[in-house]
DNA sequence: ATTAGCACTCTTAAGGCCAGAGTGCTAAGA
DNA sequence: TCTTAGCACTCTGGCCTTAAGAGTGCTAAT
């Protein structure tokens, strides 16, 4: 069966009805409040139509038609039309970036609370990518009367990082001290692949002694920098949904609330995601259990271009896709913006 | 009205059939179970002056009785017997204390997530109080490349805190380490309130320029150490609270969980206890909105006698008192142990 | 002081009924 | 051939009634 005009646009008008309202929406309503200028009698045809090409469901003989997970990826690949946010909105978001913010995991929980704030959606924010990232500055620290030290990394990625080690009992602070310099002067500016071979041998040649506690340190850097989903999770807005209608059930709240209390399942949702712009998951095209009944939209965010990490929106697949988009594209950019100045 | 031997025994038997059953519990139930050698009809009259007394309530004429607030609370403070752990839940507790922890961040983490597991309840943890924290390492590293730099400091609780702050362009790296030597020599050790004045003019006279830039320094440390609530607050095992059966009405849901989301009302529940050992607050006895129908069991943590921070669990107010006490005692326990040694 | 007995109350689950909403089909009209 | 009016049919949800069950409070007897 082929996807005529009048087709489309009693899809369009029940998906916009069901998303506005919560309720199954039949026949009737549609001929009364989109002027197709046809009768119901009409209309039913067609949904019996859009039902057998799946686009449609009935939750039972005499309700109305709700969107399937299919009829909703139609909607918004072929007729959603985006909605503009108010110039006050957009306004609202950039005067959100122009706090004073210093540390990027302020910046990254700012966004995800922005984000639940605007949409009354559950926001996810991800920290940036580690991958690629460059060493800034290593240091290390004695932490006065233990026999630990504190091993400081910042990353090109703005994000700080430490991790506390023991050392063994002889060496001593200016030993630390001048380990701290040959590490920064060898390391700084480099990537993690290029760490093990040479530039090791140099640092070795140096500091001659210690050998145990260098390489224990560039493990400890390895863990930081190359670690496969070492990225923070940011998570706002929880509480959003369960306003929503669909989660009036108490054994639905319990399986979204176990999904949102694993942070490696949260990663997972942007991992699955292609590298960059907007990615819509609807219902069961999520892969990952306990929200095959809600949708998720992730953004990348971007440094001067480069891609940096994600953000996106969790909401039942009743979602009001077209204005979920304009937010995200707008705080995405903001972000981006923001970040790119932080780094200059 | 005198609360005589007979008494006790039906507000005990009570008290602890509804913690198992989570039903109001009749007279009938009592004299079947508990072997108190007298009728319902005893009971009855019994209960009917224990409610008279405020310690029982009816939901209904025709229900059972269930404890008040009054009633759990005169169990708690008179009538409870300790339970003891099994010696393998001990040995458990102790054996998840002895995994190799470095970062004191990661072992409070921990204790939540150890203390949710044991109790089905929500458990919350307080990082260490910083009020009277010394400093035990401050350095100002550059952030390459920028008009930053990175304040990094380690205090006498274990918490390394760092800060990122914008410098005036005239100061090159040489200069903040010049600085990070002498802020060291001069702040290691030192509580904050007798920094301001004696020591700071030592500074100034060392390093004469880049007054304002010291200002700064001393103001973000001021503002790590001495910030009323800066502790961090860890939370494990919301799910857990869903399945108890007061919260399957999603209205309780929502309230407890928006209790949860604000994370200074979680620290208020643990400035509202009195310093030391093992504080319980039942239903209305906690001032904070939204739990007034939940019971909170807190218990501090220390190190060599030194009251460092705390840790509880939230409940129903028909929790099970007992095991939560022992479960707090035997973790608060191991936690400070694991703490000690870690400061050594 | 205790207890058996009993009338009474209240909740909850189940069943029946009905209005409302919406459908699908058929047959007539454009 | 497409559209539509009309109508019978279906299903839900609210509401009422009923009955069972649980538990109480009171009274009178032990």
């Amino acid at each position: 069966m082929r996807m005529d005009e009048r087709k489309k646009q009693v899809l369009a008008a029940i998906v916009q009805d069901y998303i506005l309202t919560g309720e199954p929406v039949g026949s009737r309503t549609i001929a009364r409040r989109y002027n197709l200028g046809v009768s119901p009698a009409t209309i039913r045809n067609e949904m019996a139509d859009l039902e057998e090409m799946g686009l449609l469901e009935q939750p039972h003989t005499s309700a109305g038609r709700i969107p399937s997970d299919y009829g909703y990826r139609y909607y918004v690949d072929c007729l959603m039309e985006p909605e503009k946010l108010t110039p006050a909105e957009e306004e609202y978001v950039r005067q959100r970036y122009n706090q004073k913010m210093l540390e990027i995991e302020q910046v990254l929980e700012e966004t995800a609370r922005l984000l639940s704030e605007m949409t009354a959606y559950t926001a996810i924010a991800l920290g940036p990518n580690q991958n690629n990232a460059i060493l800034e500055q290593v240091q290390i620290l004695p932490v006065h009367s233990t026999n630990k030290a504190l091993l400081v990394a910042v990353t090109s990625t703005g994000m700080v990082e430490h991790r506390i080690f023991t050392i063994p009992g002889n060496v001593t602070t200016e030993d630390l001290t001048r380990i701290s310099r040959v590490l920064n002067a060898s390391l700084q500016g480099i990537a993690l692949e290029e760490l093990r071979q040479a530039v090791l041998r140099d640092i070795y040649r140096e500091v001659a002694q210690h050998r145990g506690l260098i390489k224990q340190v560039i493990d400890l850097l390895q863990q930081i920098l190359a670690l496969e989903g070492s990225e923070k999770v940011y998570l706002e807005g929880i509480l959003n949904i369960l306003s929503q209608p669909e989660f009036k059930n108490l054994e639905k709240v319990k399986e979204i609330l176990a999904f949102l209390e694993r942070e490696e399942a949260l990663r997972r949702i942007f991992k699955a995601t292609p590298g960059s712009g907007l990615t819509i998951r609807i219902g069961q095209e999520n892969k990952e259990e306990g929200i095959d009944k809600c949708s998720v939209v992730t953004i990348s965010y971007a440094v001067e271009g480069k891609i940096m990490g994600k953000v996106g929106l969790l909401g039942p697949t009743r979602m009001h896709y077209s204005r979920v988009i304009s937010v995200l594209q707008c705080v995405a950019d903001s972000l981006s913006r923001s970040l790119t100045q932080f780094y200059r």
